[in-house]
DNA sequence: CGACCAATTGAATTGATTCAAGGTCCGTGG
DNA sequence: CCACGGACCTTGAATCAATTCAATTGGTCG
């Protein structure tokens, strides 16, 4: 499997609506890269690489991560597609990024561009917000909790009101949620025995009921 | 009690070296105001506030909490002389701040005061290393490891490199590390039955053994 | 001294994990 | 086209780390 980054023609990027369209706000084309193919599995940057820019995500899914000594992983956060991620406080990685389905992204640069200062604390302070947010899944919610909350999230994230796509596997969502991939399984299970969701696919979740989720999600 | 903060005479602060001193750079005491007093246990903002100021800690001990709906606490993060706290993504805060032990505080208004941006960056991109940080102890640590990371953290952020002064109570830690504070109980006792460390007092924990703290903090 | 609050300690319980055994899906090659 | 292999997911049973509930100790302040 190749895990090497490749450029892509533009005539080769998915035909999904692009992170500078759905976001017009966020960072202006002219002002990120061209946009880099990840395949699935793929490093962005890695723990210890200099840190510098931020980046885009055009289109697919990312995923920030920490590991123990031990090799126990902690997903920090997901990315999707209007996404802009890697902010680091110091000069050297703390985390390390891959794609997880195949991911496009644009580099940022934050040092000499035209990206306005209080344009990267806006968005640097939304992934803080995220992280605080995901600081009370961790710490204070129980497992099916953490699910209803993760799978809510999804929702305001995507497109449909009703039906999430996963676009990781059950070791990156248990990775995330602080949980071994076999709790994730048997969460979704009761989920759809309560009714409160269906599985019409492994990377599918319809949200039947979604004030039930709310109600377990806090 | 009193939970209303008091304005300061000068000459009431407490003789302790102060923030603005021990970090020279991080913000002039010129950008923020006067320092403000709040006792223990006094609210410093609450969840719902409207947002847009940042603030100085000038000596005492601080806590950023969430809570859910019924009642469970995540403390976010401590801050002690120093640091700045209370940065927002939106204009609403999602959480509150607390004085732990009396704390001495000063208002940086980030809108029209002398701050500039990349200062303002770079003291958020701080706050969201140490939630990225926080993240990898709550989701992937046991109760042995949170409290040894925990220790080692705050052995790096006072003066003495032999000794922990725990200004925040057992219920605190606990609701910082997402565990009981029967457990933290345990925890420290078993540290100290390990010859890790000594608790002269209830709040002073003496680092006897920092390397094997080290190595069960990761 | 007595009251109160925090911290400790013990015993029973439990939610999540671990370990183990299938099951499903999908791509590859005969 | 179907059989095979491998990766991922599901499910079950046993175990365990942390919690819950309860009792006791310790420290502080009026």
């Amino acid at each position: 499997m190749s895990t090497l980054p490749v450029f892509l023609p533009s005539s080769s990027i998915p035909a999904v609506r692009h992170a500078t369209e759905l976001r017009p706000g966020a960072v202006a084309k002219a002002e990120a890269g061209p946009v880099t193919f990840y395949p699935t599995d793929s490093t962005i940057f890695a723990q210890g690489d200099k840190a510098g820019s931020v980046y885009l995500v055009e289109f697919g899914t990312v995923r920030i991560c920490r590991v123990t000594s031990d090799g126990r992983r902690q997903i920090n956060s997901f990315h999707f597609a209007g996404d802009v991620f890697g902010f680091e406080a110091g000069d050297e990685r703390q985390c390390y990024a891959e794609s997880v389905d195949g991911a496009g992204i644009r580099v940022v640069h934050t040092d000499a561009s035209g990206v306005p200062a209080h344009r990267l604390l806006q968005l640097a302070l939304t992934s803080f917000a995220s992280a605080q947010h995901h600081l009370l899944r961790l710490g204070r919610m129980n497992a099916v909790e953490k699910l209803a909350s993760f799978l809510l999230d999804l929702l305001d994230r995507q497109e449909s009101d009703t039906v999430v796509a996963l676009q990781m596997q059950r070791c990156d969502i248990a990775d995330y949620l602080g949980l071994t991939f076999e709790t994730v399984s048997r969460v979704l299970r009761s989920l759809k025995d309560g009714g409160i969701i269906k599985v019409p696919s492994i990377d599918r979740v319809e949200i039947v009921d979604a004030a039930a989720l709310a109600a377990l999600s806090d």
